[in-house]
DNA sequence: GTCGCGATCCTTTTT
DNA sequence: GGATCGCGAC
């Protein structure tokens, strides 16, 4: 241990090995705060700490699985094993399956992740015959969220007039009764959702006094990391758990806060030092891991906020190379840049694809980006957006799973009763939902006992139901038996899933084999895998619930070289050598729909501080002048944030030669611009007036006509022809519809369409402003 | 009951 | 450019 600890600077070694009572650690970015923590709970174990009674609790299982295993190579593995380490919402769901009975619920209760709860809420909404465009599905889902992560209860609200005025001025007066509905079916499901996962955890521990008594005891020793992200459910949890012994430690950045909007309290951190008594303040103001350029330039941009803990980070690393900001015409030429400017440091520097990182404020930004790095040929994975488990395939296969396990589970049953298609459609289903409420009994049971209800249907369709309810029953009897694999393998084909996605010869429906084949090697390795874990039993229930909590990030696969694509949000607690922040532009970042509030701006500058600070050696800040949003061109303005930023630590780059004379003709026309031809010189001030000279105006580009067409011979990389020429009599390539003949060319302005006889897959009408064909002949 | 097409909205960020 | 939903045809 000794030879541990010296690794650490003084700031660092304080903390950790203080161990008993409250304690916060303030820990900038860089600051070695995992260190910190894996040493600490290292060091209280070679004090002679049982592990089982130290909790500790990350808001990532990347996190989690990270620290845990850098304490096995410490202590050993067999004692690192029975540390309780996870996330908030892991830990708890194991708890709430040991007490579950106590709330009434199944210990097999399903988790619905927010597309099950989004749709549970749309057909509540479309049963109470609300209207739907008032009542959205996903705004009313959130409200839902916002109320529980604050502990409103069903009952509390009905008991707040300012609820209810304040839901009834937002024209939405029924969404108290929405919410009861919507608790009652989760539970009539045997279905917990997220924010239930704190909400019942807190329940149980406040109702039932002798179970907070045995966790209290259990957990003596409590860590909380990322604490600046908790919400006030979760806040409550700690607190009643760490009262009995006060051994809290919690680690956090008030600067790097930024899930406000999933119900996160800054204040939590602010105020700990109020919240216990004689707390033990500790910061960490080293940074090990950016370049002064970086720190610099991220804590001028900090400094901007008003609400923040006193904290001044520093680092002793070199100076480094200055932020680069790059300015484009479009987000494709934004989109080229970083490519090519990933493409030429690689090759100078003799870096790896993992050496670089590519971050922006939402998902749909990955695109024009995937697309410049597609044509370098530079291999990328994107981390986020649609995960593994989201994907359709393989929400059907887990959906019979989750069935096996949880018959009531009515989001479970409603996705797979008619898929593959087994003749039972939507007014059989509604009838269904309308006797399970009227019974208060799930669709499952209704079904079972379809002949003592006064369900008016006809035989065949009775027959087809119970067919169903047997084959799940019969996947229920192998489950006493078989392992995961074995099931699911069997499920897949019984079902008819295999069959029915093997129709589809297209490549989607090849990559949706290929998921489910994915999925099936998983569970294979998941077998393997809990035979080496404690206390699991490698059932299909803890498959199911580490699938519910796991992230995209979650899902490491292998080690392959590869550029990392993400939102920023996603990118905290990470770290890249070199690291691209693009899409600055107002209304973009910092979003259009977080400016309203001080507090709000305040959570983009600290997004914006995340995301600079991930960079070790070089940092790179894209804008574009216009950028295509929801299919059209929309002019931008630089993001405040640069000109936030102290001159100082910026090289503002620009293009010599901004090809302004007709912009149309920039990029594609002239396919991809070779690294070599652009130069940059660096201006002489950073410029970001409004810059209103450079105008993409697709409204005047003529639709090709007989006169002016020329068939291109050009061949190549696939190329968006909206930019290019196209005539009849071309034959081209699509990546979907494959070769085909240009019959007609029609439209104009930006809505030039082709008809194109593809010689499979008929005659298809294309937009040529979004089409991407490759003409080659 | 099923399938395919067009209109419409869309975008914050996620355990 | 994409997902989702409603409508009409079979």
């Amino acid at each position: 241990m000794e030879k541990y600890l010296s690794q650490l600077n003084d700031a660092q070694l304080e903390p950790t090995i203080q161990i008993d009572g409250p304690m916060i650690v303030i820990a900038g970015a860089g600051s070695g705060k995992t260190r910190v923590l894996t040493y600490r709970i290292a060091y209280m174990m070679s004090k002679g700490i049982d592990p089982f009674n130290i909790l500790s609790l990350t808001f990532t299982n990347k996190a989690a699985r990270e620290m845990k295993e850098r304490i096995a190579s410490i202590v050993g593995a067999s004692e690192a094993k029975n540390l309780w380490m996870g996330t908030f919402h892991s830990i708890f769901a194991k708890i709430l399956r040991i007490e579950s009975d106590k709330l009434g619920y199944p210990s097999n209760f399903t988790i619905y992740d927010a597309q099950d709860s989004d749709k549970l809420i749309g057909s509540i909404i479309r049963e109470m015959q609300l209207d739907k465009d008032i009542y959205k599905a996903k705004q009313v889902r959130s409200r839902i969220s916002s109320y529980k992560n604050s502990l409103i209860t069903v009952r509390a609200y009905f008991q707040n007039p300012e609820l209810k005025e304040a839901d009834a001025m937002a024209r939405r007066p029924r969404m108290g009764d929405i919410y009861k509905e919507y608790v009652d079916r989760c539970f009539k499901a045997g279905a917990m959702d997220f924010d239930d996962l704190l909400l019942k955890t807190n329940e149980l521990l406040t109702r039932f006094p002798e179970v907070l008594a045995k966790y209290q005891n259990r957990f003596k020793y409590i860590l909380v990391d990322e604490y600046q992200d908790t919400n006030h459910s979760q806040y409550l949890i700690v607190r009643a758990l760490s009262d009995k012994f006060q051994n809290i430690c919690v680690v956090g950045d008030d600067a790097q806060s930024i899930y406000a909007f999933r119900g996160a309290n800054i204040n939590n951190i602010l105020n700990f030092q109020k919240d216990y008594d004689d707390v033990k303040v500790f910061r960490l103001e080293q940074n090990y891991r950016s370049t002064k350029n970086i720190v610099n330039a991220a804590n001028s941009i900090i400094d901007k906020n008003q609400t923040k803990l006193d904290k001044i980070v520093w680092t002793a690393n070199d100076e480094g190379g200055k932020v680069m900001v790059h300015r484009s015409l479009t987000d494709g030429d934004e989109g080229r840049y970083v490519a090519s400017t990933i493409f030429e440091t690689k090759m100078n520097q003799q870096l790896n694809n993992s050496d670089f990182a590519i971050l922006y404020r939402t998902n749909a930004q990955s695109r024009s980006i995937e697309d410049a790095l597609r044509k370098r040929d530079i291999p990328y994975r994107i981390y986020g957006g649609l995960s593994f488990y989201q994907r359709k395939e393989i929400k059907d296969v887990l959906s019979y799973l989750r069935l096996i396990i949880n018959p009531a589970d009515e989001e479970a049953l409603k996705r797979v009763i008619n898929f593959p298609p087994r003749g039972i459609g939507q007014t059989t289903m509604d009838k269904l939902i309308v006797a399970a409420n009227g019974y208060k009994r799930s669709i499952f049971e209704v079904i079972k006992n379809i002949d003592k209800t006064d369900i008016r249907m006809n035989a065949g369709t009775k027959t087809k139901l119970q067919n169903f309810v047997t084959l799940i029953e019969s996947f229920q009897v192998m489950n006493q038996s078989a392992d995961v694999f074995e099931l699911a393998e069997h499920v897949t084909k019984s079902s008819g899933l295999i069959r029915e996605f093997g129709k589809d010869a297209t490549p989607e429906g090849v990559t949706r084999m290929e998921n489910i084949e994915e999925l099936l090697n998983g569970m294979k390795d998941f077998v393997e895998g809990q035979k080496e874990i404690a206390d699991a039993t490698g059932s299909l229930a803890e498959f199911l619930e580490d699938v519910a909590l796991a992230t995209d990030l979650d899902n490491e696969k292998g080690d392959e070289d590869q550029v990392s694509l993400m939102t920023i949000h996603l990118a905290k607690g990470l770290e890249f050598p070199h690291v691209f922040i693009v899409g600055l532009e107002e209304d973009l970042f910092p979003s259009a729909m977080s400016m309203n509030t001080r507090s709000e701006l305040e959570e983009e500058r600290r997004l914006f501080y995340v995301a600079l600070t991930r960079a070790e050696k070089q940092a790179y800040l894209t804008y574009a002048l216009s950028r295509y949003r929801w299919g059209k061109l929309v002019d931008s303005d630089p993001s405040r944030f640069i000109e936030e930023i102290d001159e100082q630590y910026l090289e503002v780059l620009t293009p010599v030669e901004e090809r302004r004379i007709n912009p149309m003709l920039s990029a594609d026309i002239f396919g991809d611009v070779e690294p070599n031809k652009i130069r940059y010189k660096p201006a002489k001030h950073p410029t970001f007036k409004k810059t209103k000279t450079v105008k993409k105006e697709p409204e005047k580009y003529q639709a090709p006509t007989q006169k002016n067409l020329k068939p291109v011979t050009k061949s190549g990389g696939t190329t968006n022809l909206f930019d290019n020429k196209l005539a009849v009599g071309n034959v081209v390539k699509h990546i979907r519809f494959g070769t085909g003949e240009v019959l007609k060319i029609e439209g104009d302005g930006g809505d030039v369409k082709a008809e194109i006889k593809f010689q499979h897959g008929g005659v298809k009408k294309l937009l040529l402003r979004f089409a991407k064909l490759e003409v080659i002949g």
